[in-house]
RNA sequence: GUGAGUGUAGCUCAAGGGCAGAGCACUGGACUGUGGCUCCAGGGGUUGGGGGUUCGAAACCCCUCACUCACCCCA
């Protein structure tokens, strides 16, 4: 209450022992990817604002108000980055990972930024662990994609989870539908709530993700992109679909999804749970054919996908599929009962620790009582006391918690030690 | 950015105009260098902050901040 500097707002501390369960979480995710191929490429946290502003687009909501930009010193426009595709590409192309004639596939995990109204399941610093393909795809490295995300919601019995999928055409269809739609809108223009006819102008697909329910009536009526895909959109989706059947992974055609970022092409598709309350996607991606080529690389397909790994915790713990906390590792808690024991006691700790045994140390001579509740909230099993009378005798008394029984252990055999407790231990 | 709900001890919560409390946690003692159990005692609070109404405000009113949820947006 005193203190007056706190987490920035939307900012979570996450201490122990959910540090090392949210650890576990995101190494559970990283683990399905490996096994699909993946391999693992470390990102900066920010890029160029001109990157996201070109690669998710400027007119988003994502660019136009959630970033957190910043000038450094030499003048430079930075941003702190609020997804990682665009610097996975970014890093991939600048190192000539990309490649016309084979697949790269590449997966990345760590803190986003985007400056939003806090709520469940959505924070102003949230953990995504993605993945993506770039190279030569064929609509079957979509279905593959899908599938392993599919393998998450499998593997930590993700509650009420669906998959909703689809096709937003390509460069040749997605104009000519944008202008059919366009026309639409405009013709239902006075129907419709003031943002939409604002995004008529700068960004009509997102129109279609309204959730006004005035504009529900006209909106179901608009034009359908699955009706004006060129007939290769049209193949791919099939395609799409027929490997997902094949596979036995349910979808639901979902033709008013519209992803909020502008490079995505023809595959899109979004995992939503009911359990999760209001923010209900917990993974999503899509194609994004145009992408590489846009930022100066290979003009090579790419699909991709993030999952929010806060989300996968509010899942599996809906789900009762929550990793268990690693256990406090403290095996030993050596007191000093008086100032005399200090160093040795440092000493002990220390030679312990050579031996592989994690031990703390209780310095602050003073009552026993102290330190048998010092080594309890260390969650120790043994306390070691070193007094005056163990100094003289070159010993340390070593009194198993549990038990009650006590020794004495010469300090002069410290692997004897380590042998006892790492055998009661395991 | 908009709306609603909630802010009381470290934590979980009472007190709804009349002395700010309980449980847990913490500290000390009973019990001198041997813990946990039990019993006894103790420390802890500008009731989120500011202003107003009132003889008197944690409570009622206004402003503000924070948290939570929802809109929006998205993973």
């Amino acid at each position: 209450m005193a203190l007056s500097i706190r987490a920035p707002r939307g900012i979570k501390d996450v201490l122990p022992p959910d540090a090392t369960r949210f650890e576990s979480i995101l190494k559970d995710a990283e683990d399905i990817l490996a096994l699909g191929g993946f391999r693992k490429i470390l990102l900066p946290l920010f890029e160029s604002t001109a990157l996201f502003a070109r690669s998710i687009g400027g007119a988003t909501d994502i660019v136009e108000k959630e970033m957190y930009t910043f000038l450094d010193k030499g003048g430079d426009q930075f941003s702190l980055r609020p997804e990682g595709t665009a610097s996975l590409l970014r890093a991939a192309i600048e190192h000539h990972l990309v490649d016309p004639s084979r697949l790269v596939r590449l997966y990345y995990s760590g803190p986003m930024f985007r400056h939003e109204r806090p709520q469940a399941g959505r924070l102003r610093q949230f953990y995504q662990t993605g993945a993506e393909i770039l190279g030569p795809l064929s609509p079957m490295d979509d279905v593959d994609l899908i599938a392993l995300i599919h393998r998450m919601a499998v593997s930590f019995r993700i509650p009420g989870s669906s998959l909703l999928l689809n096709n937003m055409g390509c460069p040749v269809c997605r104009p000519a539908y944008r202008e059919r739609l366009v026309d639409y809108l405009n013709a239902h223009a006075e129907e419709l709530c003031e943002t939409c006819r604002k995004r008529t102008v700068q960004n009509p697909l997102r129109v279609l993700d309204c959730k006004v329910p005035s504009c529900q009536g006209v909106l179901e009526a608009a034009p359908r992109i699955a009706d004006s895909l060129c007939p290769k959109s049209r193949e791919h989706f099939r395609r799409v679909r027929e490997g997902l059947d094949g596979l036995g992974i349910p979808y639901v055609l979902s033709h008013r999804l519209v992803r909020g970022l502008d490079y995505y092409t023809e595959t899109t598709f979004e995992f939503v749970s009911d359990a999760l309350g209001a923010q209900s996607t917990w993974a999503a991606g899509g194609r994004y054919d145009g992408l590489a080529g846009e930022l100066g690389g290979p003009d090579v397909p790419g699909i991709g996908f993030a999952a929010g790994v806060e989300r996968l915790w509010l899942l599996r713990e809906k789900a009762g599929t929550l990793p268990d906390p690693e256990s406090h590792p403290v095996r030993i808690t050596i007191f000093a009962m008086d100032p005399a024991g200090q160093i040795p006691a440092l000493a002990l700790v220390g030679r312990l620790r050579q031996e592989g045994i994690p031990a703390a140390g209780h310095f602050s001579a003073g009552k026993i009582k102290g330190a048998f509740r010092q080594a309890e909230r260390d969650g120790a099993l043994f306390l070691g006391i070193l007094g005056e009378d163990e100094i003289r005798s070159k010993t340390v008394q070593v009194k198993n918690l549990e038990t009650g029984d006590q020794t004495p252990w010469p300090l002069d055999d410290i692997k004897a030690l380590a042998e006892m407790i790492r055998k009661t231990g395991a």
